[in-house]
DNA sequence: TTGTAAGCGTTATCAA
DNA sequence: TTGATAACGCTTACAA
């Protein structure tokens, strides 16, 4: 069914059909009537694809993101689609799997589908996908990972602030022997974390053990690989700090498996605010980042963009400290 | 840049520039490497909604699911997603919140973007939207929820066989006390669990007490709520069996405020395996659904209808009970 | 107020 | 093997 199914019917042009739709007040209020009844009764629905063609501009967003089961992606995805439906954008989501090859599969795909602008979470900082989207010149918000695109706006998270919080924390419990589960050092995410749990101890005059810093990929079987090494070491470690959710649900799993008890043997603290952080017997204590806040704002800057602001805005969001139970002072596991 | 730029540049005809990306075969070696060096060379990407338009197709498949957040779904949606795309077709993911007004709204917005089919997880088993849907006639897969529409295939799971199969489980614990907090009896979902508890009460020749069943909304707030009404109750039960796992959320959370120790004071037992299932303390015994395979199948059947494929196909998948430590024998209540 | 016609970027048909 | 041309369904000057 199109306009020209519409307009024969009625003994009228494509043109006043089209146009008691889209600018109804152009058009005789009868004629108007006549077209409304028919396209409602008829079920006609517009071709967006014809419309976008001739507009040359889609009512469409892109997302890509690593993996949408987790639950941080999945949070910043739902306000990202809510404010972009309220404004009557779809949004078309991609998943990457921190794989560069999907990513730029992904950005291909969004290029050829015209979507008005990206929501983008790299995998890579200076990869060579940014290059291209930087090419393709489509308005672009970086997420939760920052990008070597110098046109694109950003919504990020005080990495390092956070880590450094969170590190702090655990030395007021009285811990030294503080290790850190890292992401890897190619994400801003990954160094930004590491360095602020650096600084914290180096503030403190604690110097590093290297063997204290594992460095893994996010996902949640480096995790428990890093804290099997973590606690096969001559003197293990009191606390770890994880580096993000995932990872921390593998240390989890490691830890009741060797009956490694928390926070009594071990003080865990871990980055992102996943549900079943509260839920953890004891809860864990988290650095949560506004995961609402930042897929809103992203959207937000996405629609500024598209409404004509040129220069690019970079917000940095605060993550918060939420203290649960999973850590004790150090004085704790002598009793 | 359009297929004209390329043309022009290359003193060649759109068409053979046309030809030499799409049918490489129809077109002279030399002519089609000078194509597509400048192509590559270039970045032309070619315009998606041009050719879709042209082949009134577009490889793209909508999906409407009604919390992309919750685990369950962001679960089928990942596959979903994974299968449609190396099937070279994008993914529109739309939420609706439960909302009829959101999910119509939804399809209308997936029938202007012309999707190819839709994947659809309705809040409404006779909805208006459903009818709309018949009459646009789409292919369509139902998940989750089964639906009047006669066309769409569907991918459901036997969940009164997995109410039941939980039900009986408390029951050879000991338990008679039962109570159940089901979801709406709107959705297929809600009746079939409530369904398999009756059932299974019945089999065993036990009564059923209308105050030990309670009428949720699949949300975490009325899973608190209804948790709440069957703690006031004189003879208060000693097994819940939660019909979700957003409503579970919300029973753990009271009965934690309460000081309800789980199993000691009640044995829980919740529909779906969420992560932070297996890492309460102790781990959630559940009716375990198989979110991978829904999406995996639901896709395949989809792309076979786009194949051709006619008759509507129904699938309904087995769900199967994950015993872990949240139930008790009823004996241990006394010790 | 309405209609005619051009054009968006692509593919497909037909002719050269 | 290549090119001219029409068509997909819509919007929008411009003309009537």
């Amino acid at each position: 069914m199109t306009l020209l199914d519409i307009a024969r019917q009625l003994g009228l042009s494509v043109s006043t059909v089209s146009r008691a739709l889209t600018r109804p007040d152009m058009v005789a209020a009868p004629t108007r009537e006549r077209v409304l009844e028919l396209v409602e009764r008829q079920g006609y629905q517009p071709n967006a694809i014809a419309r976008s063609l001739q507009k040359g501009v889609t009512r469409s967003v892109g997302l890509i993101v690593s993996d949408i089961q987790n639950p941080f992606y999945s949070g910043v995805t739902k306000a990202i689609e809510r404010v972009a439906s309220s404004n009557g954008y779809t949004t078309v989501i991609c998943n990457a799997d921190e794989d560069l090859t999907k990513e730029a599969n992904a950005l291909r795909l969004l290029a050829q589908l015209q979507v008005a602008g990206v929501i983008y979470a790299s995998s890579g900082y200076d990869a060579e996908s940014l290059r291209e989207l930087g090419r393709w010149g489509v308005p672009t918000v970086a997420i939760d990972r920052a990008t070597s695109l110098q046109t694109a706006d950003s919504v990020l998270v005080d990495n390092l602030r956070g880590s450094r919080e969170a590190t702090e924390y655990l030395l007021d419990l009285g811990h030294t022997r503080i290790a850190t589960i890292a992401g890897p050092t190619s994400l801003t995410t990954g160094r930004d974390r590491l360095e602020g749990y650096r600084q914290a101890l180096l503030d403190r005059g604690i110097h590093e053990i290297p063997a204290y810093v594992q460095i893994g990929d996010f996902k949640e079987a480096s995790g428990r690989e890093s804290a099997e090494r973590l606690l096969s070491l001559q003197v293990p470690p009191t606390a770890l700090f994880v580096a993000n959710n995932e990872m921390a649900a593998g240390v989890i799993d490691l830890l009741r498996e060797r009956r490694v008890r928390i926070p009594g043997d071990m003080s865990l603290l871990s980055f992102d605010d996943a549900r079943w952080a509260r839920y953890l017997e004891p809860p864990l204590t988290v650095v949560a980042q506004p995961t609402e806040e930042i897929g809103s704002i992203a959207a937000q800057l996405l629609f500024e963009r598209l409404a004509g602001r040129t220069a690019p805005r970079a917000r940095v969001l605060r993550s918060h400290l939420i203290i649960r139970g999973s850590c004790a002072a150090l004085a704790a596991r002598q009793e």
